[in-house]
DNA sequence: GTTCGTCTACCAACTGGTAGGTAGCTTGTC
DNA sequence: GACAAGCTACCTACCAGTTGGTAGACGAAC
C-alpha cells in the first residue's frame, strides 16, 4: 500500500488527461490500456468500475487541489495576490496545454448522465473551492485590498463561474489567451 | 424541404436534448430511436452520420439563437436591460428544467473530442454570442447606462463567460438558484 | 415511375466487465 | 533452511450488449 504499487498512479494519470480531453464518456479501458501498456482486464484489478476508477480520479484531484490552495495560502499573505495566483495558475496550465481544464468544471457539465458517486465528488469540489475563495474575498475586504459586490460568498460564485466559463472560452476559440482576455478584467475590477 | 417533415424536426429536437443532458458522447442513436418511435435506419436516412446530426442540431440552435437576440433587440431599446433579459431568459430555462444548458457550452467542453465540422459552430456560437454582447456593452456605455470593465469586448466575454459557469454551477450543485445567485452580483456590478 | 421515408436484417468494431490461470513475493511453521 | 499457503499483479480468453453504419426491400405519393 505504500509506494511500490505505481500502476495505479498511472491509471489515474492517465485517465484523468482524458477526462480533461472530452468528460466521462469520452474514453474507454482501451484507450487507458494502450497508454499505460496493461491489459484491459489488470486496469479492472485496481478499479473494478469504471465509475471507481473516475472517482478515485476526481478524489485524488480534490486532495491534490486542497493541498495546493493550503498552500497558497501560506506563501503569500496578500488575499488580494493569492485570488491572482490561482488565476494564474489555470493561465499557465492552459497556455502550455500541460493540464487545460479543471477535471471537475468538465465532468459538472456531465452530471446529468454521471454515476452517482462521481456526483458527490465533483460537487464536494465546488464546495470545497468556493469555500477557500469566500474565505480569500473575507480577508481581502477587512483588509481593504479587494472590492466585493455583494456578500464574500456572492463575490465568489461570480468568481468561480468566471474562470470556469474563460475556460470553456479558451476551449472554444481555440486559444489559450481568451482564457486571460477574460480574467484580466475580472482581477481589475476586484481592486477596490 | 418545405414542413411536412416533421420528423427530421423530431430527430433533432430530440438529439438536442440529449446532447443538453451529457454531450455529444452521452447518447447514440439508439437513444433516440427509442424516443422518436422510429428505427436506427431511419434516423441515419436523415442524418447519415452522427457528426452530421450534431451539427445540424448545433446550427438550427444557432440560427434560433441569432433569431431570439435579434428579437430583443427590437423589444428592448435600453442595452442595460437587454442584458438583464437575456440572463432572465436562462434562469427561466434553468429553473423549469425545460432547456437547462446551453448546447454550445456543453459541447465546448468536449471539443477535443468533437469532429472538426461541429466545433466550426460552436465557435461560431461563441463569436455570434460575443459580437453580440459587445454591442450592447458599447451602446450601454455610450448612453452611460452601462459601467465597462475594460473594453466592450472584454466585458462581453467577461460577462458571457460567468453566464456560462454560472450554468456549471447550478448543474454542479443540484440547485437551479445557484445560477441567480452568481448572475445577481454579475448584473449589479453592470450599473454604473 | 421515380423519389421519399421507412422498414428488416445485417455488420464489424468496440463497450464495460468476468473467469480462471500463472508467476513472483511474503509469511508462518516445522 | 525448506516448504506450503496466501496474496498481489498481471495475463489470456471470453462474454453479452451497444456502437455507428450499410444493403436492400417495400409501400405510398407526386
Amino acid at each position: 500500500m505504500s509506494s511500490s504499487s505505481t500502476t495505479a498512479d498511472d491509471i489515474l494519470r492517465c485517465a484523468r488527461s482524458l477526462i480533461i480531453k472530452g468528460g466521462y464518456n469520452s474514453f474507454s479501458y482501451a484507450d487507458i490500456s494502450d497508454v499505460v501498456g496493461i491489459r484491459k482486464a489488470s486496469i479492472h484489478h485496481h478499479f473494478p468500475a469504471k465509475s471507481d476508477l473516475v472517482r478515485a480520479v476526481v478524489a485524488q484531484y480534490r486532495q491534490e487541489a486542497a493541498a495546493a490552495l493550503t498552500a497558497l495560502e501560506s506563501h503569500i499573505p496578500d488575499p488580494h495576490e493569492q485570488l491572482r495566483a490561482y488565476v494564474g495558475y489555470w493561465e499557465t496550465c492552459i497556455s502550455d496545454a500541460s493540464h487545460p481544464f479543471c477535471v471537475c468544471a468538465l465532468l459538472a457539465g456531465e452530471i446529468p448522465v454521471l454515476p452517482e458517486d462521481v456526483v458527490v465528488e465533483v460537487r464536494a469540489h465546488f464546495r470545497q473551492l468556493s469555500d477557500w475563495l469566500t474565505a480569500a474575498f473575507e480577508r481581502g475586504a477587512a483588509e481593504g485590498s479587494v472590492k466585493l459586490t455583494g456578500t464574500a460568498r456572492e463575490t465568489a460564485e461570480t468568481f468561480m463561474a468566471t474562470v470556469h466559463g474563460a475556460m470553456l472560452s479558451a476551449r472554444a476559440y481555440g486559444n489559450a489567451a481568451a482564457f486571460g482576455a477574460v480574467t484580466a478584467p475580472l482581477l481589475n475590477r476586484m481592486t477596490a
